[in-house]
DNA sequence: TATGAATGAGTGTTCATTCAT
DNA sequence: TATGAATGAACACTCATTCAT
């Protein structure tokens, strides 16, 4: 009769996972104690390990899920999607919210990033599907135009734009999202609409600049369109 | 003739510090040791106890020390500097190397900023200082062109963008310099150049193009200049 | 029809042993947990728990089936053997391959004799029956010759001298035999011989000696003859 | 005043690895806790790890310390000491309370060496000390008499008689004393002069009936003496 | 000002054992 | 007879902090 609460395996599992997140999240992952992570998972803390190897292997597969599902909506995304300035919003849209569902693991990543220590920055992983996807869109506009394939330079700029006025100005939204409401003194909203504007005024009207000293006006089946 | 390299009060408060900024960015506040430290700094671990009362105390000394550098700089540096666009790479090249040369600790404060337990983050005290400095002036400017005082709403998306497209980028660049060079597989003068050059392409040409909309052409004793 | 590999209690129960007799050995008992006995008999932890009450228990198992076989080899071998010198070989193969069949649960005997908090040693089990049927036979021949019983201090002399110059020497030689291979460099066989040789040279020899210097040079239907 | 006991350096770290000692005698390796240790010792369990970088370090603390001083008498023994037949008491008396005096981290060593799992086991690094002085003796005492130096077999010969007659059944002695006590119902003085006697009749009987097979009865300045 | 010794409270991890099915 | 899930009690080791000198 009862729905058998305990004994499933695979809800178990979820739920360590999910308070883990939680509290990586909120004290950073050296600050968290497994035994908090049991506790707060009502669970044996032997249990924990009888899931994973180790607190690190809690961490890595928080970081591998988060990270597969992020390129799968990416995927998606830039599949089904015109990237028509009046879509620009609905791009941003997707994009936000898909961080934002995983801000916290987000925010992890970010902290273990900043270690000097870390070899291999899981915060890549995401950053590179991002500016990936862009890149190849205006590839492959590029070569629709006439224009040759881009040079090594022109790669690595577009890389570092990417990088640090596309990509990371949307993550640090979403991580830093309720420390600036606030730290300024905002509601949700406010915060998005003005955050929504900055990154139009900013990246996106940096994108719209390129395209047309480019000459890429008109899109084939209805691509970018900047006026 | 006493060389006093021992016993100088100044000199091994100093050491302590400078190893421990050091350690917390390469491993993290939780992941360094006041053992590492005292054996890093060569001063025997009870003696940090006798300089600093804990642990958290000397990553609050970093902080302050930190912050009232930062302040004394951008304070001094748009007190005496002309915003006219060709001074713009000088701007940032000062700003940059600021924030560079306590990348560090930096990197410790973004850190603990990203916890979502911390309350005041110690990041936007240095972020309010640098758009502050930002805000002010162009209040200037616009009190100056008869512009009356700005909106609220102008403020908050003033604050927003500068936030988010301003001085994070920036900050970030800083800090994962020497992770971008690896993956991106670039010098350090690459990176440079190209984040310059992103930065100019966005942050800067968003205030131009402000300027400009707001009919701010020409600069009382020679601020900004948009063409 | 059904071919009976699993659902074989006793089958289950005998792989069980046999894995834990080896990775005891490996191991010791302490160096071995459950989860690897599991593994290695490729049977479900909790099984093992339905066949023994503890852990403990399979090494009770294992010592009373070792020290049963052991005795009923030792039993029938002096039954049916007659110490003649020229015999001395065969017993000597009698004795060591038995031992050495078990030559794994002796070793962990051997470590838990070694405690001082152990009360009392399983190793003084096997070591009685040992004992016990070469002091018996002893007995039996001087009945024979018209000695007396022996006096109790001789029946000390000749308890302790078969423990430290007789059936220890042999257990050692089997538990020791891989190490001394590996440490001494020899061969199995190499090692095998010296120590026969030895063996006779001392335990041996003191015993042909003392037959002699008690008179006894012919024996019933055969007995050991010292030349 | 009080002659200060507590923040002695060598006063703790003595009293830790004794302690260590018996606990390891009493209850084996993996049967001991550091924090028994500590709580025996009567310091904090942390103080252990700032003497001793681990558990195992606190074995081979206590190994190479035993092996040295075992090495040491050794060598001054035979260095000292003339072989009559007389004085195999004395020689006797001086190994036995030799290893006697560690016997706890003697019955540890083998223990340890029981372990298949273990390569190299300290039980021969003694051994081999016994076993070289004996062995070089003999070399001694036949290049004296003309013999010339032993073949490999012969050499082999001897390390397996003396290992596994010689020093085996005196270790044995020491670390099975008390146990053999109570199981033969002995005193102290009972067991040492019955294992001495049959130490006599075995080991020591082979050697003078070895030296006097190859014709050496009499001694440059008085060495082993057969009748 | 400086240090070696000492400590209490963790901290990740393990393991024998049991439960529910 | 068999199993996957769950647990409590350890356990080796760590670390920020303090004491005595």
């Amino acid at each position: 009769m009862a729905t058998c609460k305990k004994r499933d395996s695979a809800v178990t599992r979820a739920r360590i996972l999910s308070v883990a997140e939680r509290l990586f999240a909120e004290n950073g992952f050296d600050g968290t104690r497994v035994d908090d992570i049991a506790e707060n998972a009502g669970v044996n803390k032997a249990l924990i390990y009888y899931y994973f190897k180790s607190k690190d292997a809690i961490l890595d597969a928080l970081f591998t899920s988060a990270i597969q599902e992020v390129i799968q909506v990416i995927v998606s995304t830039y599949d089904d999607m015109q990237l028509q300035e009046d879509e620009i919003e609905r791009i941003f849209d997707v994009l936000v919210d898909l961080i934002g569902r995983k801000k916290r693991i987000v925010a992890v990543m970010l902290m273990e990033s900043l270690k000097a220590s870390n070899e291999k920055p899981h915060l890549f992983k995401i950053a590179d599907y991002f500016i990936g996807g862009e890149v190849e869109t205006l590839e492959q506009l590029f070569k629709h135009k006439g224009h040759g394939v881009l040079t090594e330079q022109e790669r690595k700029q577009m890389l570092v734009t990417e990088f640090f006025t596309g990509i990371m100005p949307m993550i640090n939204y979403v991580v830093y999202s309720e420390h600036c409401q606030k730290h300024f003194g905002m509601t949700r909203q406010e915060l998005r609409s003005h955050f929504l504007e900055a990154f139009k005024m900013t990246h996106v009207a940096y994108h719209m600049s390129y395209l047309k000293r480019h000459g890429v006006n008109e899109f084939p089946e209805g691509h970018i369109n900047t006026e």
